[in-house]
DNA sequence: TCGAAATATTTTATGCTTAAAATAATTTGC
DNA sequence: GCAAATTATTTTAAGCATAAAATATTTCGA
């Protein structure tokens, strides 16, 4: 039913029809990007507005925020989901600003501790209350009664990527 | 219960506890985020391995390929979701590629309309299939009965966010 | 112990993304 | 008709993202 509504199948002289099998896949897919894009895109509007910041700096700082002794570097870029040499400007420009610390281990000189400042760890905390009533807004009129339903099903698939993303 | 899991919730001295109002719509939106960069980020590993192209690339000739008479240039970022300025270095270079062509219009010589040609579309359609394949193979082992239910969830999710960008 | 493999991080090249300013063409209001 | 507002597009500046190569340090193995 659902599956018809965008655009109906087209039966194929060859038999099966390989569109048809993934158009649920793709669907939900394409669903999930708009609402990520929809909702990312006036995130970082507001971030930018209010605090002329960027979501990946904010995002450093979440991680951050919950390491009072701070964090090896290297763990930053497996946390975040992202490249290494990505984070080398995003935690240079940090450390300017004067939000974290870059610290060289005494033990191995290859790695360092980042760590957030009173300072960082002020500005984190004003930035996070925005952060959530900014979302809490968006997402105002979705039920509630919907939304743990929702977040599990989000868990769910996120296992399910996961998982065919380390077997193979 | 789920509610709880991640960082149970602090009693504030001032009252009610913001944060605690805010969790659900920030998990929801930290699950969101989770799976739509994981899949991304395969997608876009795939896109460059196969066939050493990339997703807003191919997002553009996704457009395209449904518009056999070609589209007015300024409905690609409205669509997509998108800058206009940021689509410029890409039809610039979908052109050079000999994907599309970008023709003047005669009646207003500000608009441009761009349209895929017979190799790009043979390209795109290539692509196509194993972009849904791909899809398909992810997300694999998510239940086939309930993929239904989280589109139209993430449905209603995009609708209540647009509603609420559109009116304030 | 000493050369090779492994690990942590940065650098480089390329491309996407935005916001804001610039350019160019058309439409509107007087 | 013609100046002003509007519309379509490009340019610019800044920042994010990746992959791959480079650098520096440590660990491992013969």
């Amino acid at each position: 039913m659902a599956l018809a509504k965008e655009s109906p199948p087209v039966s194929s002289k060859n038999g099966a029809d390989q569109e048809a099998e993934y158009r649920a896949q793709t669907r939900l897919w394409l669903r999930l990007l708009a609402c990520t894009t929809l909702i990312e895109g006036e995130l970082r509007r507001r971030f930018r507005e209010e605090f002329d910041f960027t979501m990946p700096r904010f995002d450093v700082l979440a991680q951050l925020d919950r390491e009072p002794s701070g964090l090896v570097l290297g763990e930053l870029p497996k946390r975040l989901m992202v490249s290494a040499g990505n984070l080398t400007p995003i935690v240079d420009r940090l450390v300017e600003d004067g939000y974290i610390t870059r610290t060289p281990s005494t033990l191995d000189r290859r790695v360092q501790i980042v760590c957030m400042t009173v300072e960082g760890r002020k500005t984190f905390r004003r930035m996070a209350k925005s952060h959530g009533s900014w979302l809490a807004e968006l997402l105002a009129e979705f039920p509630a009664d919907k939304l743990d339903g929702l977040i599990g099903k989000l868990d769910e698939l996120k296992g399910v990527v996961r998982d065919s993303l380390e077997k193979p």
